[in-house]
DNA sequence: ACATCAAGTTCCGATATGCGGAACTTTTCG
DNA sequence: CGAAAAGTTCCGCATATCGGAACTTGATGT
């Protein structure tokens, strides 16, 4: 819990390295532009001591300064860290380990998700063994706005942010089915919300069925994981898809299981030799 | 200068903060489980040095080490921060999706650029589909003169700060079109003050057109990120460019108002428990 | 088991960086 | 136009960084 604002946000740590670190931290819970002065109370840290770490951010392309030079962004150079971070991740391994096996349950190519600027970010996918299968490539983006995941991202988001972001995307239409009403897109993230859980019902890509969920973690927060399974329609259908739901919902599970777990600090040093 | 080191010294930066952002983007790339001696041969850096980051990013939560004490990966701490920084930056997927759609209407590679440092640096940049195309990556800087954007940031500053930089950098000449002489291109500024848009006309690249308005907030906001079309002149010409005018000016109105948006205080988001 | 070597870790003085109160400059607003 | 607020710079003091050298640990070979 990031709760208690009133005050000192303290957020600090014993070396200035560590401090910078989290600086980051809660620049990355900004979705809007912020200035000096508003670091300076969530903080409680002084504004010079800020200031050169911002000019230090802004200096290496970390972050960028609005031309008024009051209010700053996210650099790309952080955008492609951050970007970098997850799609190499060393749970990469355990995750997909966890997609293996829902694809082997059920016969589907699956994949996880994380929402990127705004666009589903592929992050990692494992094929089914049919011969008939859509090809999609680890790392490539789709809108948000037609992809299970990405109506799961919405529907978590904060009203404000989600019309924000609606409110300036395109609803570019890919096929017949694809949401371009801002209303009905409204309403589907309304039953996605309630549901938990999404669909892609040839939305993006014609003959293309996906249901997906987010990677929860039970204690609360927003997700930015998704896990969804992806199959030509010749194969799956809604009902279909909503028996392989216990199965997708165990892998979510699973998935957030391994952020927990790689959590825990290890307290290792225990152990003698 | 440009890091001209051979293939060693990678990890560079002015600044202790800096060096460890370097550090992370090395770790950002690795896929799997990495020692600190692999570090020392990637980056040249001394052993001590690194063992020092590693152990500040490790204590802090960032990093985690394998039972075996000498393998690292990415701590969780480290995970939640690029994911709290993609799912939370939603200005760059908004103005990314305006430059999509701008580059569907003109059918030509369309940039967004902002005015730092006393050049033009481009943040955002989406191709052409067509086959004959510029090359330009976001990141890249270019001079004030002789792009389109650094001339509608020049048009607009106060005269006293527009001399000042233009007293500062040579007005270097890219082609035999570049505007390098002073009073030549105060009057071409002029010119694009009252026309309220800019072209770039072979001055910084041969055969490249291009031509730019503000995106400008007209409540006297001074956000002011620049917008262009560039293309080839076998495809474009100064009254070709014209018509697309109504277009860009379309993309910049809609950019203008995502960061308008975004200035907003966050409202005291009460994400409540 | 012991020698050997490579990786990891600790030590420490010199240096560079961070730190932040105070003062200064610029912008915003009444 | 003057006051308040935000941003920026200054600068002496405190502290973290730096990295060569030495030490410890664990793996490998004979």
């Amino acid at each position: 819990m990031t709760s208690h604002k009133t005050e000192t946000t303290r957020l600090e740590g014993d070396t200035p390295a560590q401090r910078l670190l989290a600086l980051l931290e809660v620049i990355a819970d900004k979705d809007h532009f912020f200035t000096l002065q508003s670091l300076v109370e969530e903080t409680g840290m002084p504004k010079p001591t800020l200031h050169r770490m911002l000019q230090q951010l802004e200096s290496s392309g970390m972050l960028q300064r609005e031309a008024d030079s009051r209010h700053y962004g996210k650099g790309n150079r952080l955008r492609r860290l951050a970007e970098n971070l997850l799609l190499n991740d060393t749970v990469h391994g355990a995750r997909h380990a966890v997609l293996s096996q829902l694809v082997d349950e059920v016969g589907e190519s699956c994949n996880i998700t994380a929402l990127s600027g705004g666009e589903v970010l592929y992050l990692d996918r494992v094929e089914t063994s049919e011969a008939l299968r859509f090809y999609l490539h680890p790392g490539s983006r789709v809108p948000v706005h037609c992809s299970a995941s990405g109506k799961l991202f919405l529907a978590q988001m904060p009203p404000a942010q989600r019309r924000r972001l609606l409110g300036e995307i395109p609803l570019k239409a890919f096929t017949g089915n694809t949401l371009t009403d801002l209303d009905a897109l409204e309403a589907e993230i309304d039953t996605v919300r309630q549901q938990g859980y999404a669909f892609d019902d040839e939305e993006f890509l014609p003959g293309l069925l996906c249901i997906a969920v987010l990677a929860l973690d039970p204690n609360g927060g927003k997700s930015n994981l998704g896990i969804a399974i992806q199959a030509p329609i010749m194969r799956m259908s809604r009902d279909k898809a909503l028996e392989c739901l216990p199965a997708l919902h165990r892998a979510a599970d699973a998935i957030a299981a391994i952020d927990r777990d790689a959590m825990l600090q290890p307290l290792t040093n225990e152990v003698q030799s």
